[in-house]
DNA sequence: TAGAATAGAGAACAAGTGGAGAACAAATCA
DNA sequence: TGATTTGTTCTCCACTTGTTCTCTATTCTA
């Protein structure tokens, strides 16, 4: 839904005014604000931003205007599965879990669903949801989400040595591989899983 | 329940006078407090309160109004470490840590930390949290707390079989045990699992 | 330029809100 | 025990507040 001009300021004016008021403003408090002099007017605008989501429809109750709380969304972008080999499937609805603080790192992160038995001695399984904190570099030794040749992305344990990148995987059925440091972009580096048993 | 302007008058009235009074208010004292005359006009606003669940319910009591503590800490129950060999910490003060729905079960559920190696290969490492659903039965092949002998608790994968119970580590180094089923009493079983890389 | 959309004024209305006070019953106190 | 306090329920009333109208002026647009 498209507001009007005179919408948005009536919304930018709710929103101005927030903290100045202790109550929520009723209809005749904003029109004085507004400088209107007629009730009727002012409830089309607020109409149109109920309407719009912006300001909480008051059904039949009498407690002000008050503007809808943007619901801080909890929780974290489920990013999708990662396998060794392939890309991440792209979610086109980042779904948001909610994730304990413990295993969240200090930066923006997000979860991915790990395929593939690649980390397995690591005791990340098939189906764990590993928490990632999104980072272009990560120390020797890290569990990094690494993007490969531009191509694949994967979770491995990562070591950079001067002109070389080694990525291991924790399978011994597996081996190393070595890159050249531009063949790999790191894209976030692990610090937490999750695990569930039906 | 959403509050109304005067109803949120009065609850902040009560916060503000919260220390002033060594009783909780009674009507009587709070309408002086409020200009109010009459303590059937306050009865509906603290009714409201109460609805809301900012004031406690007086239940025929006559103790005054009492505001109910606001701190509603979510989250399952921290109880300690687990080791094979060892009971489990006793925690005097449960902590409380916060769990994505997920890994919960359908029962009350708790967490532990894991110590020691003894599941290694089912991917639970040392310093793990697992969460527990608290239960007396398990499945054949589910991951169990058990107390053992009434003595030591331990995590193990639980099988049992008429007249006997076998507790299998997942650790090549390590060997299963058989018990009677009266040695052997179920706690919990494994829903989840929480690992923090640092 | 005609028509549509936008904006506002003001009247009238119904329902919600805040309060007074009486009457009661249970709890508490002397 | 009897007297009093205290919470509850009830009816009644004033007035705010949100809503719905109609009417008018202005601006945008095809």
């Amino acid at each position: 839904m498209k507001l009007t001009r005179r919408q948005q300021d009536i919304y930018q004016t709710l929103l101005d005014n927030r903290e100045r008021f202790d109550h929520p403003p009723t209809y005749d408090e904003l029109c004085r604000l507004l400088g209107l002099s007629s009730r009727g007017s002012l409830h089309k605008h607020i109409q149109a931003l109920v309407q719009a989501g912006l300001v909480e429809p008051m059904e039949g109750l009498q407690r002000g205007i008050r503007l809808t709380e943007p619901e801080k969304p909890e929780g974290i972008p489920f990013l999708g599965r990662i396998a060794a080999g392939r890309p991440i499937e792209a979610i086109t609805q980042a779904e948001l879990m909610k994730v304990p603080d413990e295993l969240l790192g200090r930066g923006p992160c997000y979860v991915l669903q790990v395929a593939g038995d690649s980390m397995i001695e690591e005791g990340i399984f098939d189906g764990d949801f590993v928490i990632i904190e999104r980072q272009e570099r990560a120390d020797n030794g890290d569990i990094v989400v690494a993007l490969v040749n531009n191509d694949e992305v994967t979770l491995k344990k990562i070591e950079q040595k001067p002109g070389q990148v080694i990525l291991y995987p924790a399978n011994s059925a597996m081996s190393a591989m070595v890159y050249t440091p531009d063949q790999v972009q790191i894209q976030g580096v692990l610090r937490g899983l999750m695990r569930g048993y039906s």
